[in-house]
DNA sequence: ATGGTGGACTGAGGCAGATCAGTCCGACCC
DNA sequence: GGGTCGGACTGATCTGCCTCAGTCCACCAT
């Protein structure tokens, strides 16, 4: 295992040792390189034939519209992450994903990868895996909107990110930078951008974390993770599972 | 493909054209059946090494508990449903799972599951889909609490309920039997038990469904699928996608 | 300069759903 | 025949969050 490898073959090869072979045809997966404007969708709800991503710069969000145009965003990705897996396994997508900043990210078709999966079957497993990872992402995230009141769920929310941006190198214990606007956070949480904005400078006032001007600082780690009950076990992994 | 395999194979088979072989395989994957009580967990929030299940009868809930106590319920499996793959690919379960009735299942062995992905490789991207079909029923569920209103949200879990059982042969168009109480059903959609109560007598007063004794009777489904804005396309496949 | 736009932010008032504190009924158990 | 227990159900009250209706500021286009 060397470092010209991909993010995302590294994350996949923290859970399954892959073989040199393997990298390689993990590598190949990576198509045509585009680059999609911020606000334009990537993929719509309904759409069929959708190709995959997988993301090298920027971020985007995946959520659903509702009849009555309320809008409910299920989780970002950021750089290193699959994109619409779920899209090319079921033929059409139920789910829209649009970029949130400037995205680069190479396209994988579906023929593609199916084709992948059969010529390097651990392959298949390790994106098992990394679907379970970002299904266990959406049932926290479910709990949270069940089950945690407005200050818990910003609580928990920004806390998870944090850790998911310093996995991959992104950002730190003490902060990282977040593009997403009040608007977007009231989408993810459930709640209205009037209420998101109250609950941020609660937590300000609290001394807990401040997000201002694109920029999360965390002033006070466990205060913020007891209020949030936030327990990261769910993003992390023990080294490969799969020798 | 006859009809002696396992509802569980047939569920694959649907998106995962399977050879005599591949179903053998999954067929001698089912281990020791065992049966649980009401009640009792079958795995626990932390627990290591654990097994996974696949359901050949009753109902089991899957569900997290917050520091503070509460409970979200996250998904109800029903027979033919695997269980706990998420506790098998992390070491460690990040959920409990708890029979709501007795419940008769076949234990899966982590080392059984791994050791068939690599032996028949197409049933690792057959499980693969199963997952993402699970994931997708998730985010249905993340998008109803969080933007649909308490009506809309209960109707909407009781459409989807019963089109999932329909699928499976243990209920209709106009109804069918359901094991949960008005605590479960609270602990799912994010509510107070007093105010499922008041929602299901709201609905029963629109003529819409009843939900009594244990039996669940769809009087007006189109009425309910408006109310719930419910797209059921999430639930389905139009035939194996991987030939 | 001037107007337009998007995002952060605020106060006032309203409402959906929580909480509290019960009653009633059937099942089960001595 | 009384005791207990779980689940359905109810009325009264409280509150977290929403909605409405703004202001202010930075940035961009004309």
């Amino acid at each position: 295992m060397n470092a010209i490898h991909s993010p995302f073959a590294r994350k996949l090869g923290a859970f399954v040792s892959l073989s040199e072979n393997e990298y390689a045809a993990l590598d190949r997966l990576h198509g045509r390189r585009k680059v999609f404007a911020a606000g334009l969708d990537m993929v719509h709800q309904g759409q069929t034939n959708q190709a995959a991503y997988i993301l090298a710069s920027g971020w985007v969000c995946s959520y659903k519209i509702l009849a009555d145009g309320a809008r409910q965003i299920v989780d970002f990705q950021i750089p290193g992450d699959f994109l619409g897996l779920r899209s090319v396994l079921f033929r059409t997508s139920d789910h829209n994903i649009e970029p949130v900043t400037k995205v680069e990210a190479s396209e994988v078709l579906a023929s593609d990868l199916l084709a992948t999966f059969s010529e390097t079957p651990r392959l298949a497993t390790a994106v098992l895996w990394a679907a379970s990872r970002d299904e266990a992402m959406v049932v926290e995230h479910l709990v949270s909107i069940g089950r945690r009141d407005a200050k818990e769920r910003t609580a928990h929310f920004l806390l998870e990110l944090g850790a998911r941006l310093k996995l991959v190198g992104l950002g730190s214990a003490s902060g990282y930078a977040c593009p997403l606007s009040q608007y977007l956070l009231a989408d993810t949480l459930g709640l209205s951008a009037v209420h998101v904005n109250r609950v941020l400078r609660e937590l300000r006032e609290d001394g807990l974390v401040t997000f201002q001007h694109g920029q999360v600082e965390i002033h006070d780690l466990d205060g913020l993770v007891e209020l949030a009950d936030f327990d990261k076990t769910y993003l992390d992994h023990d080294g490969p599972l799969l020798k």
